[in-house]
DNA sequence: TTAGGGTTAG
């Protein structure tokens, strides 16, 4: 549109068109397409809207659909839609090009895709019938809402007008199921049912894995790809690189980042953030800047990804550095970027920057900060033990907080000895999420704090009527491109034995480099022998022993831990970390430890 | 004259 509207001919043509009073008349329609061609801006659009109603051409669905696709092209889908759709219109003489145009557009835009969904119905209940190209936008716009009973209809619709054995169609089914919560399963049963697949139809299904955290499949499922002699392309690169950075998975990667090489892949810049991304979340931040620093094209994603990275690593001084250096460079911060820089102040204490960042979001580059950004500012105060002034952040705050940082608020009073408010903040949490379990967690941990046996265990029981569980805390390695998980206390494994005895190893090795076990952090009514115990078998020491037990003396040890490493298994990776000369590389819900001569470069600050 | 899968945070 923008070379065709520079072209002076044709700028000349639809002033002309306009200014004349009398229109061809033998050729309006030819006459009002014309004008659509030329047009790209709302001003004219209304312009020619309103030439549209003089030469009564309002009811021609060959010049709607024109000025429909048009609207689209220059972001003016409402006012196209309101005049296609007024009260005095009769869609029942539109056909499916028509709404199909309408419903690309707004399934492709962000916060209208209920709009796309709208027109649909509006179709449905004009009895028009949709044609093969509604159903991928119509799929795609239940994707993006994760509306499942919509999206099963829909499913309905596409059996029974016959479209269910065209493969554009059931990718996008596919894609859809699998963006939509508890969706992943009927995902696989489509995937599973389709006659023939392409590399589209795999992408989708691992994608959808990825996506849900069932990142083993989605790895499991690339290799029956490879079977299925499927070509894989950059896109089944990405999802592939989005699952083992949920795995933390370094060896898979670099073997993926091989796989793009040998195959001779096509990169465009997202598969080199997700290259980076992976790089970052699996341990390799070095690699990861390599990696950026290597783009001719670098986007905000890029960018982001890498400060997200260095936050991770505890590297907040040049993540703010590579901040000022993206601003400085000419790209604008958007507010994912924001929530990295936050973040990355947050887990390095740089409280004063992170409040003069936050102050800078609305006044230099007009963002207003959302949910998210208040909640870093809160996490910032409270990881540093600022807990009055986060208290006093969240009492100033001009929206209301929501329960992921009044969570935040109260880890931090049971920290800080505030268990009597933290108490509060909790119960008035669990009326309004009576289901969520941390809210019972936490509570819980707080009456464990204080001693408080009696009541810990009768949130306890409340939490077994209500069918809840706390999430297991697991931790993964990866040894020769297998990937071993551990919970606390596991048997399961093949040579549980060893590990047992490792750790046992470990536990009198350490004790005699001056170990003392951290038994206050353990939260259970069990005297100080059995609280010893309790702690040898968490997950992190697991991992560990079974590291040293199947890896070659000196080479690093990396470890994937689902939630946040609790204090002691921090304190004895130290202490491991000198004993045995081996650097472990622990990856935690939040971020990075690297534990090397009895040190961890977090500074006991996580 | 219209079609499908992908990257950053939370």
């Amino acid at each position: 549109m923008q070379s065709q509207f520079t072209k002076p001919k044709l700028l000349r043509t639809i002033n002309n068109v306009l200014a004349s009073s009398t229109p061809n008349p033998r050729a309006p329609e030819q006459n009002c397409l014309a004008l659509l061609q030329a047009c790209n801006a709302l001003p004219k659009l209304t312009q020619i809207h309103t030439h549209i109603l003089k030469l009564g051409l309002h009811n021609n669905p060959l010049v709607l659909t024109k000025f429909a696709s048009i609207s689209s092209l220059i972001h003016a889908t409402d006012y196209a839609a309101s005049f296609l759709f007024s009260a005095e219109a009769d869609t029942r003489l539109y056909d499916a090009f028509l709404f199909n145009t309408l419903i690309r557009a707004y399934a492709q835009t962000g916060h209208s895709k209920d709009k796309a969904l709208a027109l649909y119905g509006i179709m449905l209940h004009d009895a028009i019938l949709p044609n093969k190209f509604t159903y991928p936008f119509v799929l795609k716009a239940c994707a993006g809402l994760e509306v499942l009973n919509l999206g099963q209809t829909v499913h309905g619709s596409v059996v029974k007008f016959g479209f269910d054995c065209d493969i554009h169609v059931q990718n996008t089914m596919v894609h859809m199921y699998s963006c939509c919560a508890g969706g992943i399963n009927s995902a696989r049963k489509v995937f599973d049912e389709m006659p023939k697949s392409d590399s589209v139809t795999w992408s989708a299904m691992i994608g959808g894995y990825a996506r849900v955290g069932r990142s083993t499949e989605a790895v499991a499922l690339f290799r029956e790809m490879q079977m299925a002699e499927v070509c894989p392309d950059e896109i089944t690169m990405v999802s592939m690189l989005s699952a083992c950075t949920d795995l933390g998975a370094l060896e898979l990667g670099k073997w993926i980042e091989a796989y793009i090489e040998r195959h001779e892949i096509h990169k465009p810049v997202e598969v080199s953030n997700a290259l980076i991304d992976m790089f970052a979340k699996c341990g390799d931040i070095s690699k990861a800047l390599k990696l950026f620093r290597a783009m001719n094209e670098k986007t905000i994603v890029s960018w982001t990804s890498v400060i997200v990275g260095m936050a991770m690593h505890g590297r907040g001084q040049e993540a703010t550095c590579l901040f000022e250096e993206m601003t400085s460079s000419g790209v604008a911060p958007d507010d994912v970027a924001f929530i990295g820089l936050l973040s990355a102040c947050s887990h390095s204490g740089l409280v004063e920057r992170g409040r003069e960042y936050f102050g800078s979001m609305m006044k230099k580059y007009k963002l207003v900060p959302k949910i998210e950004h208040y909640g870093c500012m809160v996490d910032m105060y409270c990881r540093t033990g600022l807990v009055k002034e986060a208290l006093e952040f969240v009492r100033n705050m001009p929206i209301e907080p929501n329960p992921v940082i009044l969570r935040t608020l109260v880890s931090a009073c049971r920290g800080h000895g505030e268990f009597k408010l933290g108490e509060k903040i909790t119960k008035l949490l669990m009326k309004h999420e009576p289901l969520h379990e941390s809210n019972y967690v936490l509570l819980s941990n707080i009456y464990a704090k204080t001693l408080s046996w009696e009541k810990k265990t009768k949130i306890r029981e409340v939490m077994e009527v209500k069918g809840m569980k706390k999430v297991p805390g697991s931790t993964m390695i990866e040894i020769d491109n297998e990937i071993y998980e551990f919970v606390a206390g596991d048997k399961s494994h093949k040579q549980h034995k060893e590990i047992y005895e490792m750790v046992d190893e470990m536990g009198r090795e350490m004790k005699k480099s001056g170990y003392r076990p951290s038994t206050s952090e353990v939260l259970l009514d069990i005297n100080e022998e059995d609280k010893e115990d309790s702690l040898n078998r968490h997950s992190e020491k697991l991992a560990i022993a079974f590291g040293l037990l199947r890896t070659p003396p000196g080479t690093p040890i990396r470890i994937v831990k689902n939630l946040r490493v609790c204090s002691d298994c921090h304190s004895a990776s130290k202490f491991i970390s000198k004993i045995y000369d081996r650097e472990i590389i622990m990856r935690d819900r939040n971020r990075f430890h690297h534990f090397k001569s009895g040190q961890c470069s977090c500074g006991d600050f996580w």
